[in-house]
RNA sequence: GCCGGGGUGGCGGAAUAGGCAGACGCACGGGACUUAAAAUCCCGGGAGGGCGACCUCGUGGGGGUUCGAUUCCCCCCCCCGGCACCA
C-alpha cells in the first residue's frame, strides 16, 4: 500500500503550528542557534533554488533543535523591487496587491514543504512598518554623515529607467534585464561604504567559516592595492596633476604621463594647443569607444603639447591623453614606465616614447640597451640617481618619507570599491526621508513623521524621473527643521539597503526601534546563513557594511553578522540558473503533489552536496520515494513487533552486525549533518542502514527483536529532519506521544562502533594478492604467519627474499620482495 | 592576465593524516511473482583478456616521491565561477 503522504504531511503541519514546535524560545541554559536562510523575493512562485535552500535549513533547524539548541529560525520577504512594479504594469493591478498576494501564495508553499519557521516574526519589508526603519537606520547614518548626496555621472538602465549601483552593472549590462547601461549625470544620495573597505577586508581573518570562494570574490571586489600618491607639477603652468602608482621605486623610468580623456584638468591643458580640434576629436572617439565596446580595445592616445615634471628627477615628460586611463580608478592620470608595465609598453612601442629600464633582478647582470620584455618583479634600482642599488622595497620606502617631506604626496591605499549610489526612480521602493527646503537646505524627516509612506494612488510607470515626482500630495512636505514649506525626495531607496539588515529584525522584532538591541544580543550574530552564492558580492559586502555601522551606532556588539556561512550552489536547467525570463523553471508544486514534500526534500538534499551546483533532472525522485515507501512497507509488515515490549540485546552474536552498523550510521549522519553539511552521504548512510536492516530483518525478528524496535525508533530520529511528516507519522505509530522534533538526536554506543572482525589484505610490492579474515586488533606475529601459509601468498614469495615487511593494524600487511 | 573551485563508471555522486577506487541512488541487463503488465523482491555490472581460479589496465595528460598515489610534489591540458587596461 502506498502511503498517503497528503493526509500525513497535513496533519504534522498542523501539529507543528498546533504545538509552536519552531516558536524562538529563550529556555533554560540551552544554548542558541540562529539559522537563517536568504530570504525571498516573492515573484510569485517558489522554485526548485528556493527548495533547496530551505531544505538544507530546515535539516540543519530539526537537528539543532533535537540536539537541545534554542533555535531562531525566522522567514520572511525582500517584498520591495522592479518585478513588483513591471508586473503590476503589464497585469493592470497595483505592485502591492500583487506583492501581497505573491506572497501569501508561497507562504502557503512553504508551510506545504513543511518547513519549521517562527512565522511570529515574519517581515516583508514592503510593509510600512519595515521600511520605516530603513528610514530611520538612513538618518541615523546621515547624522553620523555616512550619507551624503553627488551629482554624479551614474549608471542608468534605459529598460528599468533607473540608477544602477555598480555592483549591479554585469559586463557593461543591468543585471536584472541585461541591457546596456547607459552613464548619465543625476543628482543621487550615497552611503559612504569607502569608510568601511579597510575594514571590510581586514575582518576577513575572523570569517574562517565563510568558503574561500566568496572571500576571494569580497576581496577582488574591495580591491585594496598599496601604493603612492605623487604630485607633478606642469611644466609653464600653474597646474598640478596627482596621479596614483604601486610602483612608486620605478618612478625613475617614467617617460611618459597620461591621463584620461575625462581627466577635469584635460581642457585646460589643451587650451592653447594649436591642434585642439583634433584632440577634442579624439577625446569624443575615445568617450563613444568606452560605451560602446566592452571589450579591451587597442591602446591608443594623443599627445597634449604640455609636459609634467617628474617631482624626483625634475625631468620633462610629455602628458598624453590615452583610452586605457581609467577615470573611475586613482586619480584618473598615472606615470607611465613602459619597462615595468605591460600597457605603458604597449603604449610606448607604438607611439615611440622612450623605454628606460630601472628595475633589474641582479645588478650585475649585463643587459642590452633594448627593452624587450617587460619587467614587472621587484629587483634592484638602476638609473635612479641616488636610489640606484636600493631594492624595491627599500626605495619604495625611503622614496615615501621624501614624497612626505617635500609635500609631493605619499605611500597611500586605494581602493577598488566605490560608495554606494542608492537612489532610484522607481515607485515600488523606500522613500528617502529627506526634505527639501529653500532656506534650511536638505532636512531629515523628524522621526515622529516617519514612515514617510509610499502613497498607494500613483501612476507608476516609469519615465525620466522618480514616479513619486508625479504625486502632489507625496511631494508636498513641511520642512522638519523651519516649519517652512518645503519638497520631498521623490527617489526611493535601492532594496538592497532593506536586505542589508532584515536579519537583525528577526532577531528583536520592535515597535520603537528597528530591532530591539536587549533581545537581539541574545540571539545574533546569525550562527549559520545559507544562501545563494550568486549574493556573495552585494548583499553579503553590504550587510557586513551595515553590521559595523550599527556597531559603531551602539545598536549592536557585533561586528560581523554571518560568521559562519553556507552557499549552496545554484540549481539550473540547461545549463543556466532557472529563471523566469528564460523561461527554464520548474515548479516544485507539481512534484509535491505527485509525491509528496518528504520525497522532494529527500530527493534534491539526496542530489548533490548542497556548496555544489545542481543541474536539475527529476530522475532519481522515484528512488527517494521508493526509500520511504521501503521503509513504511518494512514498518507495517512488523508493526506488532514494532509496538511490543522487546528489549535490545547488544551482545546477541548473530545480530551484533546490524547494531554496530546502526551505531556507526548514527555517527555518520551526526557529523554529515554537523560538520560538512554534507546530507547527500547523511541520506546515503541511512539508506545502507536500512537495507542492512531489511536485508537481516528474519534473523533479527527471529533472535532479537528488541533490535528492531530499538533500531526503528533510532533510525526514525535521524529520518526526522530529512523527512519530518513522515517520520512523525511512524513514530507516533509507534505508540509514541510526544513528536520527534521534541526528542533527543541519538548518540552512537561508543562501545559498539567497531567490528570485530576486519578483512586485512595482504600485499606484494603494493600489489594486493590476498585478503584474510581477522578478529580486530591481531597482531603482526600472527597475521603473517597466516599470510605465508596462504597459498596465494606462497607462490609469488617462493624463491624470492622478503626485503621488508610494512604492516597497518586492522588494515593490511605488505610484503616487499625481491 | 590574476584569484577561487573543479575534472572519478552510461548518469548524480562516494572514498583523500597515502593503504580494498566507484558507497548510496538513477538508468540498464537478467531472474522471481503475474494469464500479462505495473508495482514489489532477488541477482549482475569500470574496461580488456581467460571456460575458470585469476591476470592486465583504470580517478584529465606527463613526470616524480613511495612497498603502495584518486590522495603528496613538479609541469601541462580542459571546464566552471569571480575580477580585469585597477596604474
Amino acid at each position: 500500500m502506498r502511503y498517503d503522504f497528503e493526509k500525513i504531511e497535513e496533519k504534522w503541519q498542523k501539529a507543528w503550528k498546533d504545538k509552536d514546535t519552531f516558536k524562538a524560545r529563550s529556555e533554560g541554559d540551552k544554548k542558541k542557534f540562529y539559522c537563517l536562510e536568504m530570504f525571498p523575493y516573492p515573484s510569485g512562485r517558489i522554485h526548485m533554488g528556493h527548495v533547496r535552500n530551505y531544505s538544507i535549513g530546515d535539516v540543519i533547524v530539526r537537528f539543532k533543535q533535537m540536539k537541545g539548541f534554542n533555535v531562531l529560525h525566522p522567514m520572511g520577504w525582500d517584498a520591495l523591487g522592479l518585478p513588483a512594479e513591471n508586473a503590476a504594469i503589464k497585469n493592470k493591478s497595483h505592485p502591492e496587491d500583487w506583492t501581497k498576494s505573491n506572497i501569501s501564495y508561497m507562504k502557503e508553499q512553504l508551510k506545504r514543504m513543511g518547513f519549521g519557521y517562527d512565522w511570529e516574526r515574519e517581515v516583508a519589508t514592503c510593509d510600512p512598518d519595515y521600511y520605516k526603519w530603513n528610514q530611520y537606520i538612513f538618518i541615523k547614518m546621515y547624522e553620523r554623515g555616512l550619507v551624503y548626496k553627488k551629482r554624479s555621472e551614474v549608471n542608468w538602465c534605459p529598460s528599468c529607467k533607473t540608477v544602477l549601483a555598480n555592483e549591479q552593472v554585469v559586463d557593461g549590462g543591468c543585471w536584472r534585464c541585461d541591457s546596456e547601461v547607459d552613464l548619465k549625470k543625476l543628482e543621487q544620495w550615497f552611503l559612504k561604504i569607502t569608510d568601511y573597505a579597510d575594514e571590510l577586508l581586514a575582518s576577513h581573518g575572523d570569517l574562517e567559516k565563510w568558503p574561500g570562494k566568496v572571500l576571494s570574490m569580497q576581496k577582488n571586489w574591495i580591491g585594496k592595492s598599496k601604493g603612492a600618491e605623487v604630485t607633478f607639477r606642469v611644466d609653464g603652468m600653474d597646474r598640478e596633476i596627482e596621479i596614483f602608482t604601486t610602483r612608486l621605486d620605478t618612478i625613475f623610468g617614467s617617460t611618459f604621463f597620461a591621463m584620461s580623456v575625462k581627466h577635469p584638468l584635460v581642457k585646460e591643458l589643451i587650451a592653447d594647443n594649436p591642434e585642439k580640434d583634433k584632440i577634442e576629436k579624439f577625446i569624443k572617439e575615445v568617450e563613444q569607444d568606452s560605451r560602446n565596446n566592452r571589450e579591451q580595445a587597442e591602446k591608443r592616445g594623443i599627445f597634449t603639447g604640455k609636459y609634467a615634471v617628474n617631482p624626483f628627477n625634475g625631468e620633462k615628460i610629455p602628458i598624453w591623453l590615452a583610452n586605457f586611463v581609467l577615470i573611475e580608478y586613482g586619480s584618473g592620470a598615472i606615470m607611465s614606465v613602459p619597462a615595468h608595465d605591460d600597457r605603458d609598453f604597449e603604449f610606448a612601442k607604438k607611439y615611440n616614447i622612450p623605454i628606460r629600464r630601472v628595475i633589474v633582478k641582479d645588478p650585475k647582470e649585463e643587459l642590452p640597451e633594448e627593452v624587450e620584455e617587460v619587467f614587472h618583479d621587484p629587483g634592484y634600482l638602476i638609473n635612479s640617481g641616488d636610489y640606484s642599488g636600493l631594492t624595491t622595497e627599500v626605495a619604495v620606502k625611503e622614496m615615501g618619507e621624501v614624497l612626505k617631506e617635500k609635500e609631493l604626496g605619499k605611500l597611500t591605499t586605494q581602493f577598488r570599491l566605490r560608495d554606494w549610489g542608492i537612489s532610484r526612480q522607481r515607485y515600488w521602493g523606500t522613500p528617502i526621508p529627506m526634505v527639501y527646503c529653500d532656506k534650511c537646505g536638505v532636512v531629515p524627516e523628524k522621526f515622529e513623521n516617519l514612515p514617510v509612506k509610499l502613497p498607494r494612488e500613483i501612476d507608476f510607470t516609469p519615465g525620466g524621473g522618480s514616479p513619486l515626482e508625479k504625486s502632489d500630495s507625496f511631494k508636498k512636505a513641511t520642512c522638519p527643521k523651519c516649519g517652512g514649506e518645503g519638497a520631498r525626495e521623490t527617489d526611493t531607496m535601492d532594496t538592497f539597503f532593506d536586505s542589508s539588515w532584515y536579519f537583525f529584525r528577526y532577531s528583536g522584532i520592535s515597535d520603537s526601534k528597528p530591532f530591539d538591541s536587549e533581545e537581539s544580543k541574545a540571539w545574533m550574530p546569525v550562527d549559520l546563513y545559507i544562501g545563494g552564492v550568486e549574493h556573495a558580492i552585494l548583499h553579503l559586502i553590504y550587510s557586513r557594511f551595515f553590521t559595523k555601522v550599527f556597531r559603531d551606532l551602539k545598536w549592536t556588539n557585533i561586528s560581523e553578522p554571518f560568521p559562519h556561512l553556507l552557499t549552496q550552489g545554484m540549481v539550473t536547467l540547461g545549463g543556466s540558473a532557472m529563471s523566469k525570463s528564460k523561461g527554464n523553471i520548474v515548479d516544485p508544486d507539481e512534484l509535491i503533489k505527485k509525491y509528496g514534500a518528504d520525497t522532494v526534500r529527500i530527493f534534491i538534499l539526496f542530489a548533490a552536496p548542497p556548496e555544489k551546483g545542481l543541474e536539475w533532472s527529476d530522475k532519481g525522485v522515484e528512488g527517494a520515494n521508493r526509500f520511504l515507501q521501503r521503509i513504511w512497507n518494512l514498518f507495517h509488515s512488523n508493526i506488532e513487533i514494532i509496538r511490543g515490549d522487546f528489549s535490545l540485546d547488544k551482545e546477541e552474536k548473530s545480530t551484533k552486525d546490524t547494531y554496530i552498523k546502526l551505531n556507526q550510521t548514527i555517527k555518520k549522519v551526526t557529523e554529515d549533518i554537523e560538520l560538512s553539511f554534507h546530507l547527500n552521504t547523511a541520506i546515503a548512510a541511512m539508506m545502507e542502514f536500512f537495507n542492512k536492516l531489511s536485508g537481516s530483518i528474519d534473523l533479527i525478528k527471529k533472535e532479537n527483536p528488541g533490535l528492531l524496535v530499538y533500531s526503528i525508533e533510532i533510525f526514525l530520529k535521524l529520518l526526522s529532519p530529512f523527512a519530518p511528516h513522515f517520520a512523525n507519522e511512524l513514530w507516533s505509530e509507534m505508540g509514541k506521544t510526544e513528536i520527534l522534533e521534541n526528542e533527543g538526536w541519538p548518540i552512537p554506543d561508543e562501545d559498539y562502533l567497531v567490528e570485530k572482525s576486519v578483512n586485512i589484505m595482504i600485499q606484494i610490492n603494493g600489489k594486493i594478492r590476498d585478503k584474510i579474515s581477522a578478529s580486530v586488533d591481531e597482531t603482526e606475529e600472527n597475521l603473517k604467519k597466516a599470510a605465508l601459509d596462504s597459498e596465494k601468498i606462497k607462490q609469488y614469495i617462493e624463491g624470492k627474499e622478503i626485503v621488508k615487511v610494512i604492516f597497518i593494524k586492522n588494515r593490511m600487511l605488505s610484503f616487499v620482495i625481491k
